[in-house]
DNA sequence: GCGACAG
DNA sequence: ATCTTGTCGC
């Protein structure tokens, strides 16, 4: 698939103002709500996706040619020393229809707030390669949960115009509506809203959700939650639910699972 | 001045 | 993200 934005193709030699300037632009021309023809029960999965088999389940068993079910993509880096390795994975139900990768140098340091730049141009180059259309994509990072609402996974989704979800392992910034310290039970989501760290919207505005995709039965032991926000053309709400749909035994939702796995084993032969 | 900070 | 063995607890 190619850029539908060009003017929003993120380009490291800016200046750090010049970046800011342009997430702001990102972000007014990024949709929180829901713009895709993706019902989440649709994309359920049950089980956890065997490992590198395109067009069989992990059993052996080759899946129900269910030509109909949406195309849900993962895509994750791996870095080797001065260069990054982008990986995308695009699952039909639980069937692999396309992996793909890109490597590109990455020209700038990791700054936060500021990711898009360094991960950005690999993250295109390898969607370039991409034969499917995804209908959803899972980007590892935050989208709409950055201080000007224009995180990994909103940058990518207007550049491509493409639907996209925002899967973190950590908070960047804004309030839990409640303590995420306690342990929350497996499917549980908390609200995360914006403070006076995201400067582009009102404070108390939800965009995102801490996600209990998992958890263990110990009373002591816990799994911490996802973060997950609106990227482009996805709600908090149902971007939650998406991850939730497609979590399918491990912390992390099998797109984005194996869009990793498939990242560390490119990372391995480049 | 101090703290906070996706990958 | 990455460098890395064992180890504690499901």
């Amino acid at each position: 698939m190619d850029v539908v934005r060009p003017e929003f193709v993120p380009d490291p030699s800016l200046s750090t103002a010049e970046m800011e300037t342009l997430q702001r632009d990102i972000a007014r021309a990024a949709v929180f709500e829901d713009d895709h023809a993706v019902d989440p029960e649709s994309v359920a999965i049950d089980g956890p996706v065997g490992q590198s088999t395109l067009g069989e389940a992990g059993d052996g068993s080759v899946d129900e040619p269910d030509t109909d079910r949406p195309l849900v993509a993962g895509v994750d880096q791996a870095f080797v020393g001065d260069r990054a390795v982008s990986a995308v994975v695009v699952l039909r139900g639980r069937e692999v229809v396309e992996r793909v990768y890109a490597v590109e140098s990455t020209e700038i340091p990791y700054v936060p707030g500021l990711l898009s730049f360094r991960e950005g141009g690999a993250i295109l180059s390898a969607f370039a390669e991409l034969d499917h259309e995804p209908d959803i994509v899972f980007v590892d990072g935050s989208g709409r949960i950055h201080y000007r609402e224009a995180g990994l996974a909103t940058h990518v989704g207007v550049t491509l115009d493409v639907p996209t979800v925002g899967v973190a392992k950590n908070l960047l910034c804004g309030t839990p509506r409640e303590s995420l310290d306690r342990k929350l039970p497996e499917g549980a989501r908390v609200p995360i809203d914006a403070d006076d760290e995201v400067e582009t919207a009102e404070n108390g505005v939800c965009i995102g959700y801490a996600v209990q995709t998992r958890q263990y039965e110990s009373e002591t032991q816990y799994v911490n939650p996802l973060l997950v926000s609106p990227g482009h053309r996805v709600s908090a709400e149902t971007a939650a639910d998406l991850v939730l749909a497609t979590a399918a035994g491990y912390k992390l939702p099998e797109p984005t699972r194996l869009a990793d796995d498939y990242a560390d084993e490119v990372k391995t032969d480049v």
